[in-house]
DNA sequence: CTGTATCCTTAGAGATACTG
DNA sequence: CAGTATCTCTAAGGATACAG
């Protein structure tokens, strides 16, 4: 960069927005975290999840595995046993997201707040006669 | 939290969750990355994210109003003028984002590095034939 | 200039059944 | 147990036209 002037199309942005796209999904932040702290096996995950599908839970992991955050170790018993587990990238995802996560906690009443307040201010434009409700 | 156990269903996660499916959407971060330094107007923030349609910069502006990270200012004049600014929550925000952009930035080539290899991986075990190239 | 409204096409995701 | 294969439904997003 040779000034002041921030190139919203490349570097930095591009590199939060393809980042936003892996991990903003619907799983795959509640995976990541949830093998923080060891490998897991593949049921495992499904029962500790709840509200997963099993289909979206292997595409997930597929895609993670993908990225280099999870490794996949397959134990070649019978039954099957698959383990997954943060990489170290992977576990170097942990911090940042993590930092997400306080700033998430720390502000989730005010958001709730700001909603609410947005939403009686919108609800009042429509309704901008008066202040009497609606009487069918 | 009594214990070791990490709940993935409540708390800190649920949060990361929500604010994930609030910025984890296509234009949100960058909305909020060209804010940064001061406010702009709707056309003006429409030239510069190239690709994006005035559509979805209405949709991604209201959702960020709503949630207070982003403050609407209309002058009523002709033609009327729209400006956009970051809230205070709102500028907060931009130091989470941007920890994980810079983890973005820094591991950018080891994330094409792995996908590379997982593709070639999963190529190869599509064709366990030998090592010959398919020769139609 | 700053939006709504509408239509249309995909990508995301759940449910279910089946396989090694 | 650990997946894959389909089918289906919905929501996200783009294109276009119109309005204040």
């Amino acid at each position: 960069m040779t000034e002041e002037h921030h190139d919203l199309q490349s570097e930095s942005c591009r590199g939060v927005s393809r980042v936003l796209a892996r991990i903003g999904d619907k799983w795959s932040v509640l995976i990541v975290m949830m093998l923080a702290d060891g490998p897991r096996r593949f049921n495992e995950m499904k029962r500790m999840i709840d509200g997963i599908s099993q289909r979206m839970l292997t595409l997930t992991l597929r895609g993670l595995e993908r990225d280099g955050l999870v490794s996949r170790t397959v134990y070649p018993t019978i039954p099957p046993r698959v383990d997954y587990e943060l990489t170290p990238l992977g576990h170097s995802l942990r911090e940042p997201v993590m930092a997400l996560g306080q700033w998430a906690q720390a502000n989730l009443d005010h958001i709730a707040d700001a909603q609410a307040r947005f939403d009686r201010r919108t609800a009042a434009e429509s309704e901008p006669a008066g202040l009497r409700p609606v009487a069918y």
